[in-house]
DNA sequence: AATTATGTTGCGGT
DNA sequence: AACCGCAACATAAT
């Protein structure tokens, strides 16, 4: 489910709450969604909390890492009881009721505060790492779209032998991190390139316009705290994000390109569903 | 009933 | 060797 704003976000607001409590207890409520044994986080104090690429990472006083992987489903939910009174009311009503049916990992920390891991669809993870098993999760992966190493030059020599569609090419974290399949179809959009283009065929004018979509495109998502669709992706105390309100193409098919006006279409590429003008994307 | 879903990995073929 | 396409992971909603 989540894309790069999404983690960010939740990152963000963990790191607001968390920093400075202990974890006293867990419960792993279903196997696979843990890696390896949770009871050795008990009695760790937690320093820091961080995102690279689309996972989020609790880091511990003795520098070891709780890291996190959302994939389709997942949610990290924070309870607090002395907020829970105040500050408003979440989105999702299932917050008042947790632990759900979905949650599949629970942590109690210092404070009487709670953290929960849901995930419908099990394919997500929680993993304690070590901070060099940490830097192992990214060594295959190139860097976070939004870092200032991600220029015109890389993506072009990063291209340069790919014949896969350019919506591809954007979505593979061995190239660049945090670009998922809603972001890649609006960034597209926004730079009125055919998802369809082979990578290797885009000039360096073309390319230069699309990481420009591509930054504006994650930077507004994160200005507006990620993309809710069906409820599922909300932050960690339930509310949704704000993209899905200015969504250029994502589940628009049927619907008007805010360039040109022309009815946006829906095909497959790589297995995913895409959204696209066919008529400013070229 | 079949298709679809915001992500990633691993396999086999070229 | 590098690249590409596709199945797999598991569940719920349309």
């Amino acid at each position: 489910m989540p894309e790069l704003p999404e983690v960010e976000t939740i990152t963000r607001r963990l790191k607001q709450v968390l920093p400075g409590k202990k974890i006293i207890d867990t419960e792993v409520l279903v196997d696979k969604s843990f890696i390896g044994s949770a009871t050795q986080l008990e009695g760790k104090t937690i320093k820091d909390v961080v995102r690279r690429a689309k996972i989020s990472s609790i880091v511990f006083e003795d520098n070891t890492y709780l890291a996190t992987h959302l994939k389709m489903t997942g949610q990290l939910i924070y309870v607090d009881p002395q907020n829970r009174l105040g500050g408003g009311h979440p989105t999702a009503d299932w917050v008042s009721e947790l632990p759900t049916k979905h949650t599949r990992i629970r942590y109690r920390l210092s404070d009487d505060a709670e953290l929960f891991f849901n995930d419908q669809r099990l394919f997500g993870w929680m993993k304690l790492l070590t901070q060099d098993e940490h830097d192992e999760l990214f060594s295959a992966w190139g860097p976070d779209i939004i870092d200032d190493s991600v220029t015109t030059a890389f993506l072009q020599q990063k291209f340069s032998r790919r014949s896969i569609p350019i919506k591809q090419a954007i979505m593979d974290n061995a190239i660049v991190c945090g670009v998922g399949n809603i972001y890649a179809a609006d960034s597209l959009n926004l730079a009125r390139i055919s998802p369809f283009r082979p990578a290797n065929l885009l000039s360096e004018k073309e390319i230069t316009v699309l990481l420009a979509a591509m930054k504006e495109t994650i930077a507004k998502a994160v200005d507006m705290g990620g993309t809710t669709f069906d409820g599922n992706y909300v932050s960690i105390d339930g509310f949704a994000g704000g993209y899905q309100d200015e969504v250029l193409t994502y589940g628009r098919q049927g619907q008007p390109c805010y360039n040109c006006g022309t009815l946006l279409e829906k095909e497959k590429i790589a297995g995913r569903g895409t959204y696209y003008c066919p008529n400013c994307q070229v």
